[in-house]
DNA sequence: TCTGGGGTCCTAGGACCC
DNA sequence: TCTGGGGTCCTAGGACCC
C-alpha cells in the first residue's frame, strides 16, 4: 500500500493564495499574532530552516525569524484543499483511500511497479491541486507511513520487510509512528533505545511495563509489523470537544460560568450536526501555569441542550476555586449508530 | 521558550455484583 | 480474625496523532 502525504501542507495553500510568498518563510498558527498564546499549524522550508516547527509556541518562533510572514489558521481554506487532493487519490484505479488528516492518506492498490504508480499520484494531485506530495510505499501501514518521511519532499521510498531493518534498525524509537517521547523514554529505561533493539524484544517481556495490548503492540512497532488493510469504511466520530486558551488567565467564577456555557453550545452545535444523543461529558481544566485536570461524568442518553448544560455547569463545579485557568475545555462523547464498524479512526486506524 | 485545537485509545483503580 | 475469585462499569489520567 501507499502512504501520500503533503509537503509543508497549510504553508503550500497559503503560498498558492498568495503568489508573492514563495521562497519566503511562512508561518501558520493561532490568528498570526506572535503576542497571543498559540502555536506553529506549519512553517515553510524556508522558516523551517531557522529551526522553527509544528507546535512551537508562536512567539518564539517569529523570534527565530524575525523577517517571516505570519499568518492566521483557515481552516475551512485547508479542508477545501485538501477534499480536492482526496478526490483526486479516490479518482486513481482501484484505489482503496483512507484518510488520515487534512494532508494524509493510505491508498491500497495492487500495481505491477509501485513506483510507477506514486509518481502517476503525484503527478495528478500536482495537476489537480498544484500542491507537492511524497509517498510511501509499504507492506504494512506502518511501513508505509514510515517510508514518506524518507521520500521527502516530492519523492516516493519503499519500505518492506527485507529493508525495514537497514534503513531504521539504528533509528532512536520515537521515529516509529506511534512512540512518542515519554514511551521512548520508558523503553530506554529498559535497555532499549533504538528500532533494532526493540524489534528484536520478546513482546511478553514489555506487558510489565506498558500493558497486555501496548506492550506487544511495541515489539511489533519495532518490527514494522501490523495490519496492511486500507480501510474506506466512512469515519464516524465518537465525540466532539471544543477548547479555549484564554489570553489572560480566568480568576472569576462568573467567567468559568460564562466559558462553560460557550463552550457547551459549541459542542452542542457539532453533536446536533450528527443527529446522535449525548452520552457522557469531559470538562478538562489547565491551570496556570500547566497542570490539567480532567472530570468525566457519563449521563444519560439526551438531547436536550438545557440538560447538558446543566451538567457541564455541574462538572464545572469540580474546578478549585482561587487557582488561575489558563484553558477550559468541553469534550461530549455520542453513542455510535449501531453499524459503525469498531476500531477504524483517522489517527490509529488500521491498529 | 512556554507551550493550540481537534481527535482516539489504553490503563489503573475503585465501586459494585455474584 | 482475616479475608476467595471472578466480572463489569465508571472516572481520571496518560499518551499519541495531525
Amino acid at each position: 500500500m501507499l502512504h501520500v502525504d503533503l509537503d509543508q501542507f497549510i504553508a503550500a495553500v497559503e503560498v498558492l493564495r498568495h503568489p508573492e510568498l514563495a521562497g519566503k518563510p511562512v508561518i501558520v498558527g493561532g490568528r498570526g499574532d506572535p503576542t497571543e498564546r498559540a502555536v506553529v499549524s506549519t512553517a515553510s522550508y524556508e522558516a523551517r530552516a531557522f529551526g522553527v516547527g509544528s507546535g512551537m509556541p508562536l512567539r518564539i518562533a517569529a523570534r527565530k525569524v524575525p523577517d517571516a510572514v505570519l499568518l492566521p489558521v483557515d481552516a475551512e481554506a485547508y479542508l477545501e484543499a485538501s477534499e480536492n487532493v482526496m478526490a483526486t487519490l479516490r479518482a486513481q484505479p482501484g484505489a482503496v483511500v483512507q484518510v488520515l488528516g487534512w494532508d494524509e492518506a493510505f491508498v491500497g492498490i495492487t500495481a505491477e511497479d509501485p513506483e510507477a504508480y506514486a509518481r502517476q499520484i503525484q503527478v495528478a494531485v500536482l495537476e489537480r491541486t498544484q500542491l507537492h506530495c511524497s509517498v510511501g510505499i509499504g507492506d504494512t501501514l506502518v511501513r508505509a507511513k514510515n517510508a514518506t518521511d524518507f521520500g521527502k519532499p516530492a519523492g516516493v521510498f519503499r519500505l518492506t520487510k527485507e529493508n525495514w531493518l537497514d534503513v531504521m534498525g539504528a533509528k532512536p524509537t520515537k521515529e516509529l509512528w506511534g512512540v512518542g517521547n515519554k514511551i521512548s523514554g520508558r523503553l530506554a529505561k529498559l535497555g532499549i533505545q533504538t528500532v533494532a533493539e526493540l524489534a528484536a524484544a520478546d513482546p511478553q517481556s514489555l506487558v510489565p511495563e506498558f500493558g497486555p495490548k501496548m506492550g506487544p503492540w511495541y515489539a511489533s512497532l519495532g518490527r514494522g509489523d501490523g495490519s496492511s488493510t486500507v480501510d474506506d469504511t466512512p469515519w464516524v466520530a465518537r465525540g466532539h470537544s471544543r477548547e479555549t486558551t484564554f489570553q489572560s488567565n480566568l480568576t472569576e467564577p462568573s467567567q468559568i460560568h460564562d466559558a462553560v456555557t460557550q463552550l457547551a453550545g459549541d459542542v452542542l452545535k457539532d453533536v446536533a450536526a450528527e443527529g446522535r444523543p449525548v452520552i457522557g461529558l469531559t470538562l478538562k481544566v489547565r491551570y496556570a501555569p500547566f497542570t490539567t485536570k480532567t472530570h468525566a461524568r457519563k449521563i444519560p442518553e439526551t438531547f436536550d441542550r438545557d440538560e447538558v448544560l446543566a451538567r457541564a455547569l455541574d462538572l464545572a463545579g469540580a474546578i478549585e476555586a482561587g487557582r488561575p485557568i489558563r484553558l477550559l475545555g468541553l469534550r461530549a462523547e455520542m453513542a455510535m449508530p449501531d453499524d459503525a464498524r469498531k476500531g477504524h479512526t483517522p489517527t490509529r486506524g488500521g491498529w
